[in-house]
This record gives structure tokens, sequence and C-alpha cells, in this order.
DNA sequence: CCGGCATATATCGGCCCGGCATATGCTCAG
DNA sequence: CTGAGCATATGCCGGGCCGATATATGCCGG
């Protein structure tokens, strides 16, 4: 799923700007499960309105700088149903933290324990968002079930991290290696 | 979490070739968090052996390609525990399913219908994965603990797809748009 | 007997992330 | 009042990584 779809399914719903593209993955109900970044989204959206797919009108804004609004074409709205339409790609799950959980055992236990607990707060703050998300409603059935789904796997997850996380640090070695410590 | 850590955590346990590190990611109990192809390994490994971080040793087989089987050194042991006691990086779930789950309302219902059968397929299929390797037991504790979580978190998602798949399939369009159907 | 698959290593094009540069005006602390 | 830092906004670039492909070989099934 590259980042030119991503774009198109943003603007299928109204015009934004790259930057609001980009504050929309990160903060919006999607980002659990959506993510790009300036260098990628800016060249989408130049190679997008080379191949007529949406159209821009840039904005003079007094105080701040000027902005590019882009909005989709029907040829966009096509490509875009084409594009959901064909083979859809596997979802990817990759957890620094599960890979140093592994390795508890070799690990100080104050660097296990903080690490987790670093885990859980990242865990209830994305969990909340989504909860946040989802008592706004301003989203349409189909955006409704994703945020359902989210939030059932974000539950479980948090609530598994609460109760075992404890098992994991009693697993991390005892005498945290006292040498050279910063 | 680079190439070149994931190389080291599993030249920790034991000696591997690329091959066999890609065949790990890929069908391995740890596979459902971590991922790497050919393209990164390869180099990784050469470079991790410029730095003195592993060594290996060319073993030729009849019949079969000779491997070159990789090892890790004590100071690779140090590197990966520091890379391990540095800064994490965040956990990272994309899902192209998702996005077309958002956009079900648009698409044919026959559509919507195949791929959310596709996602549940897949989902009991990584989860059937784990719970062998749950069996297995081969593993230590802090396995066994990432096994669990990962477990935990199937579970609920699988259970969740198939139980409101329907739901999402209702929201589909109806009349499946016969033009130029493929 | 030939195609496909498994083993095994390696490269290459291209996508994408993260950091940086650039420009500007606002707000708040010193 | 001044300047540090932040929010808005666009864009480039180095480097990391994926996926496809090349190369070599032998086994198994149709």
């Amino acid at each position: 799923m590259n980042v030119r779809t991503l774009c198109l399914s943003i603007l299928y719903e109204g015009e934004a700007t790259g930057y609001e593209i980009r504050r929309l993955c990160v903060e919006g109900e999607c980002s659990y499960f959506i993510e790009a970044s300036f260098g990628s989204i800016y060249p989408a959206l130049a190679k997008l309105e080379d191949e007529g797919f949406v159209v821009s009108r840039t904005e003079q804004q007094s105080g701040k700088p000027a902005k590019k609004v882009y909005s989709i074409t029907d040829q966009g709205r096509a490509a875009f149903a084409d594009e959901l339409a064909g083979p859809l790609g596997d979802d990817m799950f990759r957890s620094p933290f599960l890979l140093f959980a592994r390795f508890a055992h070799i690990l100080p236990r104050d660097l296990v324990e903080a690490r987790a607990n670093e885990y859980l707060e990242k865990h209830i703050a994305d969990h909340r968002r989504l909860e946040e998300a989802f008592a706004e409603r301003g989203s349409n059935a189909s955006d409704t079930w994703v945020i359902n789904y989210g939030r059932a796997v974000m539950e479980v997850a948090e609530r598994h991290i609460r109760s075992h996380m404890h098992e994991l640090i009693t697993l991390a070695r005892a005498e945290p290696k006292k040498d050279a410590a910063e």
C-alpha cells in the first residue's frame, strides 16, 4: 500500500494540503495502521498531479507560508477504486520492544522495568486516542467498523501488558551490572 | 530496529546462514513482529563481518551451493546488548486491509466479502502458527512471554473479525456494478 | 524430460523514512 | 524587548530496506 494510494484515500473525503495529510496520518483516527512522512507525501502528491489524479490551488495566507491545497479528480477517484480492487498486500507489525523482551534474561532488571513501563504508557495513550475518536463519531459506518477493530485489539494488548509485565521484569538479571553506567 | 540488530539477535542463540536467518524471520515464532528480506540481510551480514561482530566459515555441500555459516563474536554480543540498552523505536502496524475496509461503502459487495474472507483466513493461519510454537515450547521463558503476548492479541483479532465481518459486508454497495467486469 | 521448487548467495532499482534546510510569524519566558 | 522555541508549510537528500532478478544446482512429480 504505497503513499500514492494513501494520499488519494484522504483526498477522497475532502481537499487537503501535504502538511494536513501528514497530520492526519500521525494524529488521525487511522494513525494506528497508516503512516507516512513528508519525504514521501510531497513527491507522491507532485507525481499524482502530473498524472492528473489530483489538482492543486495555491492559497496565500497572511503570516503563514502559502499553502498548496490538493483535491482529487474523477480520474483520481477511479484510480483509487481500481487500486482497492487489486491485490491488497499483507498487514505488517514490527515491534522493537518484543525483540527486546525476548532477551530480558540477559538485561538488567532496571532497564527491563523502565522499557516495559514506557511500552505500557504508549499503549494507554494510543488506546485512549482511539476511544476518543470513537466517542466523537464524526465518521461513517465503515470508519466506525475500523475503529472498533482497533479498539478491540488495543484493549486486549493493554490489559495483557498491564497484567503480565511483572513476569517479564522477574525474568531480567537481578544485579544491574554496575560497571561504567552513565 | 535495523536488520543488523535483527541478525545479531538470531546469531546470539546460535550460528546460521543468511538464508536460515531469512527463514526464521518469515516462518519462525517471531515472524509476527519481525521481518527482513535477502536484500537487507546479506549486506548487513557482510558489514557486520567487516566490523568484527560476526565471523563466517564456508561449508561445502554436495548437491547444494556452498553455504556461509555466520557466528557471533564476543564483540558482537556486547554490541547487541548495547543496542538493546539504547532507545528502542516505536512499534508499527500497517494494514492495507483496514484502509480498504474504510471504503467498503463505495466498493462492490462481492469484493468486500472476498477480501474479508481472505483476511480472516490469514489471521487464522498466523494464529495457528503461533499456537503451534507455543505447544512446541523449545524456547526459554522470555520467548514464551513474547509468544503469549502474540497469542492474546491474535486470538482477539481473529474472533473480532469472525464475528463482525458480516457488518462490514453489509455496508458494501449491493449492486456489483456489472460494467466491464474482469 | 521439463517445469517447478528448495537451497544458497548476491545485486539493483526504487520506495520510503528521518533529518535537514528554508521561510515566517506567533507566544511566552527572561 | 528580545530571542528561543514552536506551529505552519514545502521540499530535498542520504541511507535503509523490500522485492525482483540473476546464478547455480539437484530433486521430485507430472
